[in-house]
Parts: structure tokens; sequence; C-alpha cells
RNA sequence: GGGUCGGUGGGUGAGUGGCUAAUACCACCAGACUGUAAAUCUGGCGCCCGGAAGGGCUACGCAGGUUCGAAUCCUGCCCGGCCCA
């Protein structure tokens, strides 16, 4: 983390074999290679959302770690293959986006970027390109001669994610097709104008990123050779795709997901999942992870490496004020004799008047405004099945609507949903 | 262009005129047990009104039509798979 300018540090691919990061290298020499010189990496990064979300802490702390060890990392945003859409993963065919989208989303993602990575480090300062900016002046012709001539028909079908699609129901376009042909430019664009080496990526980006290795060595000859390096895709215990819960993926912009929701996603972490999302998801050395594991061995039911967790990504993402009110909401919100008043702008809240108090207050409405319920019926159901609390008491399944009673002087009353959701009803005037 | 099969709720996928807000599994939610964990068991899982009983609305690619009644039949269109050209 804190290492003098420009000074490469070894061991850099040992730390993401032992973290479990890598799937595949296409470079059986790219360890020693990281220890003898800075290369500058790339990874690709679709802006289709105008937030980061979860899934994107991956990529995004790998470049970091290339950084923290004296390497170059370039972020490059897919305005243009944004347009076309990556068959990769994906088991339709994607909706495309338009340019005005995609410029917006890039802008509004650029500050989460600049949260991990350091744009003026000197010596090795992180880059951000759009390769909106040079695949937008290919031309149809242009592009057959210089680039499809080079890229085997062959190869390019073989690949498990033109396969798969294939053979699917969903079939596949000739422009989701051309996706692959598009990023092995992009490859070789960066390579011949940002000296850059290497490309890492999810494994379904293996066959994409060879595309790319293949393609430069044919146009360049050179032994200086470009380099795949990819991490498996994490998925939880359970099998799911991480940072994606029913109702969505959890994003890193404060309004999309608040930091007490943020902290609390990964405080909920399964066992069976939390040392392993400590080393991939953080960059706590691997000796401090392992104390951490040890002495969560010890008692499972502190739930110490979910705490380490949540405090160390709410930190990473949204600063250390925001990590400790999360970590203090957290903390009061859960425990029976919690007081509202204490918690936080971030614990989901309400507000209802004196006046609407003296005329009572249909519960339902209360969980629906606070978030606790998506819908009047889910809200019903929520009660009827003895779901809800306030102020650590059970609500009775009947009960229908609430009076100032409940709040027995105080201004603020904790409404509890179910084991893990916590909300605040204010009144105010 | 011709033929043929298909498009159902978050996902997979049943259903081929009323018994179907729609089987099943997954996911998800709640309860019990727990540690804000897992496993297990129980209940639930479109929207609105209602304390409830119940009522209303919307939904099976889109638009029309047949019928007392359609996810189911007919016509046109859109999208996709496969075969032929």
């Amino acid at each position: 983390m804190s290492t003098a300018t420009g000074k490469l540090i070894p061991g850099l691919l040992a730390d993401f074999e032992s973290r479990g990061l890598v799937h595949a290298v296409s470079d059986p020499d790219l360890g020693r290679r990281l220890d003898t010189e800075p290369i500058t990496v790339y990874c690709g990064f679709d802006p289709t959302a105008d937030s980061l979300h979860a899934g994107h802490l991956i990529p995004l702390l790998t470049l970091a770690r290339f950084q923290r060890h004296g390497h170059i990392p370039i972020v490059v945003m897919g305005g243009g293959t944004g347009m076309i859409g990556d068959p990769s993963g994906k088991s339709a065919e994607r909706n495309l986006l338009d340019l005005a989208t995609l410029e917006s989303n890039l802008e509004a993602e650029r500050p989460q970027f600049a949260r991990i990575l350091d744009f003026d480090r000197p010596g090795n300062p992180a880059i951000m390109v759009n390769n909106h900016d040079w695949l937008s002046d290919l031309d149809l012709i242009g592009f057959l001669r210089d680039v499809g001539k080079h890229l085997p028909m062959s190869i390019m079908l073989s690949r498990e994610s033109v396969r798969r699609r294939l053979e699917s129901d969903a079939g596949l376009s000739f422009t989701e097709f051309t996706y692959q042909a598009l990023q092995a430019y992009d490859f070789y664009h960066l390579y011949q104008h940002h000296n850059c080496r290497l490309q890492v990526g999810g494994s379904d980006q293996y066959g994409n990123i060879l595309t790319g290795v293949d393609y430069i060595r044919r146009m360049t000859g050179a032994d200086d050779r470009a380099t795949a390096l990819v991490y498996p895709l994490l998925t939880t215990a359970s099998g799911e795709k991480m940072g994606q819960t029913a109702r969505g993926a959890i994003w890193l912009d404060p309004a999309r997901t608040s930091p007490f929701e943020w902290y609390q996603y990964w405080f909920n972490a399964d066992d069976a999942d939390v040392i392993a999302f400590l080393r991939t998801l953080t960059l706590l050395e691997l000796e401090e992870i392992a104390a951490i594991e040890a002495r969560a061995q010890a008692d499972p039911a502190a739930r110490i490496g979910q705490r380490a967790l949540a405090a160390e990504l709410t930190r990473m993402i949204h600063g250390p004020e925001a990590a400790e009110a999360a970590e203090r909401d957290s903390r009061q919100a859960f425990t029976a004799s919690a007081d509202p008043a204490a918690l936080s702008g971030d614990v989901p809240s309400a507000e209802v008047t004196h006046a609407d108090l003296d005329e009572g207050l249909s519960l339902t409405r209360i969980l629906v405004k606070t978030g606790l319920a998506a819908s009047n019926g889910e809200a019903k159901r929520l009660v009827r099945q003895g779901g809800v609390s306030i102020d650590g008491r059970r609500v009775e399944p009947t009960k229908r609507t609430i009076d100032k009673s409940v709040f027995a002087g105080s201004d603020a009353i904790l409404l509890a949903a179910g084991p893990r959701r916590r909300a605040i009803l204010r009144v105010v005037n």
C-alpha cells in the first residue's frame, strides 16, 4: 500500500495465486516478468449503468494490486464495445446502449474508480481510456482488411462463449459475434499506444483475451508478448453470483445502496464465503486474513470474519467515517435495547407527523413507506407471519395500526422486518 | 424466400377452451432452531381494496378476432431455433 514511488514489489503473481485469483495465465513466465519490470495492464469495463456494483470489485481490485506493486493499470471503458454487447456469460442477446447513455454512465463511474485506483500516483498513475475513441474511427472495409483478415474463423467459433450461445435457443447475432474481434483490436491498440502487455479479466473472458493475444502476435511478430491473466468467476457457497441479491445488484453508489446496506450485505455473508471474500475483495494482507480466520474459527458466533469484511469494504468504498457510522448503526440497530434516535441517516427511515399519529397509522403503509416491504400485500403478509417488531417487541400478527403509545414519549421507533432488516420511523411536525 | 418448431410469472419450465393468478423445481420472504451463518422443518411468494370473509384489476411475445368463457382456437405482425434454398 505505502510503496515507494515507481518501486517494483515482487511476488505479485504468487499473491494472486494464494488468494485464489488465478484461473489461467497464458504465459508461464509472467510471474518473473512482473517481478523484474513494470508492466502495463488493462481491464475492460462496460458502462452499462451509472454506477459500478459489487461484481466489479474483483477487476477493480486486481488493477489496484498491480498498481500497488508498481505496475501501470489501465481502465478501458467500453464506450464502443458497450454498444455491441459481449455474449460471454449472457444467455440472451444484449440490449444495445446509445452513446449519450454510455457517456453519462462513464462519467458517473469515473470517481468510483478513483476511490480504488490512483490516477495521480507519481511514476505509475492509473489511466482511463474509452475504447469508443478508437473503435469509432474504424471503417468497415479497413476493419475487415486489417483486423478480420487476421482472425481465424475456426478459433473464434470454437470459443466457449460463442459455442454455447450458438447451441442455445437464443442464438447469436453477427454483431455480438464481432465483440471478440473488437476486444482483440482494443488490446492491440493499447499494445501499440500504451505499451500495454497484459489483459486481465474473468475466466469467461479468456477466449476473448486470447483472440487479442493471437492477433497482436500476428500483427507485430514480436516476442515481447501480450499476455492473458484471468481470475475465476466467484460465486457464493450457494452458487449465487457474488454481490447479487434477489432485489438486484448491490451498488457502489451510496444513492443506490446506502453505506449501511452495503455494510449489512457483507456482514450477512455466509461463514463458508467470508474468508474467500476477505482474500479476493479486500487488500488486507494474507497474514492478517489468516489471523482473522483463526479467531473466527475459535468463536464462529462472534462473526469476526463478517465484521472485518464489512468494515474493510465499507471503508474502501465509502470512507472511514461512513464505515464507522455503519458499524455503529449495525451494532445499535441489532441489539434488543436499540436507541433509534442514536442511528445515523444511512439507516432506512420514514417520517410521520403528530397529526398522522393521532389518527392512527396503518402498519401496512408504514412498512411500505420505510422500504421494509415492497407492496401493501407484502407488508400484510409480513405482519401476518409475525415478522415485524417494534423496538425489539414482536408485533401481534393481528395488529393493523399503531398510535402514539408505541412511541412512549420518544420521537423515533425502530422497526424490524425479519432477522436482518431494520428501519426507523420518526415523528416530526 | 419456403418449411417447421417455439416465445408463459426473477430463472428453468408445465399447462393446449372453463377446475388456472396459472403445476413443479430454483431463487426469494417469514416463522421455528440459531450466531444478523449453514443445514433442517413449517408457512408464504402479481397488484389494489378489506380486520376478515371476500371483491376488483392486471398478466402467459404484440395487435385483432371466434366464444357465454382464451395462456390455450383463428388471422396478421414481431422475435428466435432447426431444416431446405
